[in-house]
DNA sequence: CTGAAAGCGCTTACAG
DNA sequence: CTGAAAGCGCTTACAG
């Protein structure tokens, strides 16, 4: 790999003269122009970014720290494209880097992006390992230690509340069941995610809000644990036909968990919606392409990504984005086949 | 940020002395060993990885390039989360970067990845834009001009073999169709991906190849694009359907288009399998909860980017790996509900 | 318009 | 066991 210094020697310049035919940060005489370019052409010579970093002191390079386990969704897709275009239109060069320690939270992923100099990161908190929230205060103390701008996704983070962007979990599952509720269903059964995960304790919680506000009460009988996947959902919504407690509705924490219900309710051969109206969580675009079609809430995990990306563009910016009261994201209910009126 | 240096003063040392320490390469007393570690804490210092790479003209670092427009699929999760781990056991970081040069194939994302000094490029060419391979032979001049280990996945590179690892797609897009043949079906149809992307006409390929050499006649009215999504499967099976060529099975570029078929079959009243055989490809795990359960081609992911992490690290380990014949995958037929004899 | 020199924050022979 | 010095490959005041 040529160095600068041989790229200088070749074109019979010094080194601040290449540096300033690279950076066009200042007038050069067109030969020498030309000769260094000649000298960079037949030496393939690139600069050494490294280098380049440490002596500006900056190498506008923006981390981002992706969730593991994502295997199963699409959700990583989008969020890596999102971020990588938006960087990309910022001039920024987009360093991502999967959590290496689950345990912790991912915060040694993070410190490792911020030691390769990052000017600023995004983490997204997939929150799996979160029972009580313990890394909400670890991510809290983070930001205040980190010389550079840190913001959370899918993570409430009391203390800095404009460092993150999350969903309103509690409002997005209970939209499905006020409908249920509003088309005449009361017994409405439910097949939660992984209750250690937090995600799944809060969407459980807007069901039963659902429930309580509308005067009926929650039957422990009509809720089981999920696993998340299609498997979870299948194995659940058998354990709750074995229990023949009666509903009429059944939600789910997620889209997986939801088509794995509806295989189920198809081989005991009860027809969705005639007997059981199903809704799921996520809008998967399979949804549209079962039999029935299944309902869904819909997250904007565009709108979402892209605030989450603006507002650290903003914080780079020290323009910190006038934040709309919360950086909270809601969902759309998308209704198909899959319900109907009681 | 505390610098080595200001460690070094407050600790009453050398930079040298605490460089030394931090890296256990030299005896040093406990009392100054202490002195530093106390200064380090109080400073909250944290080694400038650049810097060190600068010094040790060595990153530690290897570089993932990954694929845009997979974010319907779950393939990137597996690809990245396989990578990371592989990478962590071998104490390597895994710096990933997403295409940001479609048109160019992502040449730039793997120089870019180079040009911080990564140790070695991975890279997954989704090769969508590579209708006549023109992208394999850029691939190839850049692995003999590049510094570091270049290894390409998803792309057969005749003049670097043992750089890539490649599915054989003729052969897996095949494997259905020899069966259906050997079930008794003739009268085979075929729904293929986007045919401006090479991994759609090699399946293509393998489809007719079946037929051929079954001395069954190809019948372009019984051949339809799609677009690798929902969408274009289920259009392009109303489209088969619009045409009243007889059909017993039909075979499909991957789930995705298989599911939206299946769709627009059951629409139709179609019974599957009854009235049609129905096939996709990539084994994705909803398709044990359709109704009927659907037939798949399995590629190995898991062994696949296995393999060709192993690959970049013996390389970077200048052991190559003895490479078998050829990294090339084929994959298992998995027969589901959706297949029945004729 | 161009060069010599100092500096970015580390590591590592070379001495002692 | 420890320090002074050179070097990694750049950038950027400071001169001219």
């Amino acid at each position: 790999m040529a160095t600068m210094l041989e790229v200088s020697r070749r074109a019979g310049v010094s080194k601040s003269t290449v540096s300033r035919v690279l950076n066009g940060t200042a007038k050069i005489s067109e030969a020498t122009r030309q000769a260094v370019f000649k000298a960079i052409e037949e030496l393939n010579y690139r600069p050494n970014v490294l280098a380049q970093a440490l002596s500006k002191q900056a190498t506008n390079t923006i981390g981002l720290v992706i969730p593991r386990g994502s295997s199963t969704s699409n959700y990583l897709g989008l969020l890596i494209e999102i971020c990588q275009d938006l960087a990309d239109k910022a001039g920024k060069f987009l360093m991502i880097t999967q959590v290496c320690d689950e345990e912790n939270g991912g915060i040694n992923s993070i410190r490792s992006l911020v030691d390769r100099r990052c000017d600023a990161v995004l983490y997204y908190n997939n929150s799996f390992y979160d029972q009580y929230n313990v890394n909400g205060d670890k991510l809290s103390d983070l930001i205040d230690e980190l010389p550079v701008p840190l913001v959370v996704m899918n993570c409430y983070l009391p203390r800095h509340p404009n460092h993150c962007v999350w969903y309103d979990h509690v409002y997005g599952a209970r939209m499905p069941v006020d409908y249920l509720i509003q088309q005449g269903h009361s017994k409405i059964a439910y097949i939660a995610g992984p209750l250690n995960q937090r995600t799944a304790q809060l969407r459980l919680e807007g069901y039963e809000n659902a429930l309580k506000d509308a005067g009926i009460a929650i039957d422990p009988l009509l809720i089981v644990e999920g696993d998340r996947y299609y498997s979870g959902g299948f194995s659940a919504c058998n354990q709750l036909l074995q229990r023949k407690a009666e509903f009429t509705a059944l939600c789910c924490f997620n889209d997986l968990t939801a088509i794995g219900a509806l295989h189920a309710l198809q081989e005991h051969h009860i027809a969705v919606p005639e007997q059981v109206s199903l809704i799921g969580f996520d809008n998967d675009a399979v949804l549209d392409y079962l039999t029935p079609t299944v309902s869904s809430v819909q997250l904007s995990a565009h709108a979402f990504v892209t605030h989450a990306m603006n507002l650290l563009l903003a914080k780079l910016n020290e323009t910190d984005l006038a934040i709309p009261e919360a950086s909270s994201f809601t969902g759309d209910l998308v209704l198909r086949q899959s319900v109907r009126a009681i």
